[in-house]
Order: structure tokens, then C-alpha cells, then sequence
DNA sequence: GAAATATTTGTCTAATCTTGTCAAATTAAA
DNA sequence: TTTAATTTGACAAGATTAGACAAATATTTC
């Protein structure tokens, strides 16, 4: 269960590239990248697009580990977390009613 | 499956109350209190539980309501938004990994 | 159906939040 | 200990959102 941060850390590894070079390919600040990677800050959609494409991963998979970041973002520290996820998971299948 | 803004609309009916009067005693613009009801203003928590307690209904169960509304928010239009919700709750329920 | 009352909508400003960038600090490697 | 890599902090700019008010619309009452 990963998150977009581990994703993108764990395939530049794998690919033994610096900070440095990713963010020359990508034309994204090195600094931000290594947010990114720890988390402290969310990119946008666009730029989850481009780090699937240069990293040849499934964007749909990419995409979702990212929403699910944001997700947990909003729930962050609310005790109702677990039921909000319920509810909006019946609500997204079933309609709001 | 209730939104934030249909609980609160269906308890201002309830007791027969106006939104001017809603309003007043909860110290909020009635136009703002007419566009919770209907979705297109998200409330404050604080407002959630000055509503909660004005309404007397259960605080959690508000709250919840009031977190699945950003949810589906966040995820308005993401056709990974199912899976996105299956991830968050699994890294909710066992963490990260 | 006219007047009065209730609700909704549109728009503007201010406040809040978020972003990307740069420089400095820290950590790791050579 | 020098060099290279990563992380952190702080800031300015941009984007988003909230709340206020007035105007428009809808509903109710007579």
C-alpha cells in the first residue's frame, strides 16, 4: 500500500538516478521533488502524469496512490475518519440519498 | 446516506424554522446557511458542531457526514476514485506500508 | 395576483492556503 | 576533509475559499 512519495523515491532508486537528474527530465525543482518524495507537499495531477510517464508506471495505479494521499489528508487526526471513508464509499456507489 | 447540507436542511424543517432564524442564533450569514444546505459552501468544523449542538443530533455522526462531503469532493470526477477509497482505508486502518 | 416574506444566486474583498523557488543546513560518499 | 546529494526553512506569488451584501427569484399569504 503505497504511498505517491514512497513510489517515486522507491523507482528512482531502482533506477540509481539523483534528485538532480529527475528533476532536469522532469523540468521540476530538485527541492520540490524531494517533498514530494517525503511527502510534505502534494503535487498536482499533472505532475503525478509526468512522473508515471518517465517512470513507465501504470498511471491509473500512480494516480490512485495519490488521491489516496489526499484522502487521508482531509482525514488527518479526525476520529471519524474510518466511517467518512465508509460513507463516501456507499455514497460514490450508490448515489447520495 | 446524508450529506452534511441535507441533515441540517431536513432539521430546519423539522422544528419549522426559517434560515433567518438559524442564522441568528447561530450568528452566520443566512445566505451562507442556504448554500451548506445546498452543497455549494463547505462549513467550517466549527460551524459543523455549532449546528450539531443547535440541531441537538449526534456530533460524530454530523462530522461524518460533513468529512465524506470534502471526500467526494476531493475525488469529483477521478474515475480511480473507488480504489483511491479502498487504499485509504486500508493504509487508515494498518498504516502505510 | 399583489404584497410580504423566504430563499437562492451572483459578485466582490479579504483572508487563508498552497505553490514553486532559492539559499542555507544537513547528511552521505568519495 | 572535500565534494556531492538531500533536506529544510522561509518567502513571494498565485490560487482558492470564505463571508458579506445586494439583487433576483421563489414561495406564501391575504
Amino acid at each position: 500500500m503505497q504511498t505517491f512519495g514512497k513510489t517515486i523515491k522507491t523507482e528512482r532508486e531502482k533506477k540509481g538516478l539523483f534528485l538532480r537528474q529527475v528533476a532536469s527530465a522532469l523540468d521540476v525543482d530538485q527541492a520540490l521533488i524531494s517533498k514530494f518524495e517525503k511527502g510534505d507537499r502534494k503535487p498536482s495531477k499533472e505532475q503525478v502524469i509526468k512522473f508515471a510517464n518517465f517512470f513507465k508506471l501504470d498511471k491509473d495505479k500512480l494516480i490512485t496512490a495519490w488521491l489516496s494521499d489526499k484522502i487521508i489528508y482531509t482525514l488527518q487526526g479526525e476520529k471519524n475518519a474510518e466511517n467518512a471513508l465508509k460513507v463516501a464509499e456507499q455514497r460514490i456507489k450508490y448515489g447520495t440519498e
